[in-house]
DNA sequence: CAGTGGTCTAGACCACATG
DNA sequence: ATGTGGTCTAGACCACTGG
């Protein structure tokens, strides 16, 4: 028993069914909890009760109730874990990230507090991909960096940069102090660097990405992939990122 | 009876479900037939065998099997119509958009045949949104174009154009022989144009997208927002556009 | 009319996390 | 040991589409 974690269990208040209305049961639940998350009565982070409360207060089978719990879990609004519970995730006031701002730029025109998390920073081997996009051979030595970006309390951004090893000797004495990225190009003497190539598709969260950004596996995300090149055009760095699907907006080319 | 669409009915051979594997039944019939799609031995347009053919043919329920079904329609690989049956949609080989090109520009470097279905054409009042897309006052003359295009046979991108009517006194004309928005501003004196911005979203396709994309509604897509304007910096067209997610990349400052 | 997919019920067992 | 969400069964009725 986790006590009660939410002493009101708010999250149905006032739900009644209509008996036989154009809409399927399971999507006036949907929309009955969408709006109690999207007027703030649910806030992120706060603890649904079980699927089992919820369906016998309904008075519907948790077939039923999961229907709903479902597309709000592929929007983002809900996230489950076995074994514990459901919880509000959200925000997700969508915000803009501007081509060629850092992140820290885009974020700070937003309100709410903004955090790095370093969860890997190693040296390893390219593989064929990261070799192709840094432009170097096969083996070569590369640094590998992954961040995750948390906007309040909740992941928002994933990403795995690439960096050729040997334009970066002091990448981790130079990254360490701020987690800056900027710092280590500026300690390795590159003052100006561009944006040379961004690429956006779609995808659905691998199991891995989903621990990360707190979703559930499957949720659709964007991949964000991405070149940094040097005054001389050669390519400084390789970031590869992933954002829930509803948590972002990417503007090009605005004023 | 449809007879025998599709004789050899082939969505699920060889599939036989192991009996208590790490995978559930569900990911299992998922990733057969996925498979089988991506392989092109289920090529688009082909029609499954019924729920309760295919249900019976694996011994699961009809729910264990739509568990499969809901997740290949979520990614775009199928699509059900009520009453009809359910059908591969695909392709969807991913393409890219470059900004700053055309859409034919685009498109031309796939060896796939492209058209377009001019679906509305007409003159309108502007609304909110429009009136400050266009910088014109709410309640002007504008013109509203939605068009489709299709790849193959599928539909891969539904868009609804908005231009101030007072620039283009004859744009039903000019429009018409070559279904082309660049005749129109060639007719009307505008010969040089730039993208000023491009926004990329992410959602979840309403019915009416649904039907038009021929996507099973609730598909997560890709919303894209765009202004043009000529030398003058006046915007002379807004664009608000839909794709689904897993059809399309954008590319952004490629070479 | 028969067949389709969409919805729903009333159970059940499981793996998992927590106390 | 308990409660959680994840999976699955064996039925059922419905609305819709097509011939």
């Amino acid at each position: 028993m986790l006590g009660q974690p939410n002493s009101p269990l708010t999250a149905l208040d006032g739900l009644t069914l209509a008996p036989r209305q154009d809409s399927p049961i399971w999507q006036q639940i949907y929309n009955h909890i969408l709006g109690r998350i999207e007027s703030g009565e649910l806030s992120p982070g706060e603890q649904l009760p079980g699927e089992n409360h919820m369906a016998a207060r309904l008075g519907v089978t948790r077939v039923t109730l999961r229907c709903a719990l479902q597309q709000l879990q592929k929007e983002g609004h809900l996230t489950a874990r076995k074994g514990v519970g459901i919880f509000v995730r959200s925000p997700p006031a969508v915000f803009s990230i501007r081509d060629g701002r850092s992140f820290r730029e885009n974020i700070d025109t937003h309100s709410r507090s903004i955090a790095t998390i370093t969860r890997l920073l190693a040296r390893d081997q390219a593989d064929q991909t990261s070799a192709h996009m840094l432009g170097v051979a096969a083996g070569s030595a590369i640094i590998r960096l992954r961040r995750v970006r948390l906007l309040g309390e909740q992941p928002i951004y994933v990403n795995d940069k690439y960096f050729p090893a040997h334009r970066f000797p002091d990448f981790e004495d130079a990254y360490g102090e701020r987690q800056s990225v900027s710092d280590v190009f500026r300690a390795h003497g590159i003052d100006t660097f561009r944006r040379a190539e961004t690429r956006i598709s779609g995808g659905f969260a691998s199991p891995e990405e989903a621990e990360i950004l707190q979703l559930t596996p499957g949720t659709p995300v964007f991949r964000v992939n991405a070149r940094n090149t040097d005054r001389a055009k050669a390519t400084i760095e390789w970031t590869r990122g992933c954002w829930p699907l509803t948590s972002v907006e990417f503007v090009f080319g605005a004023s």
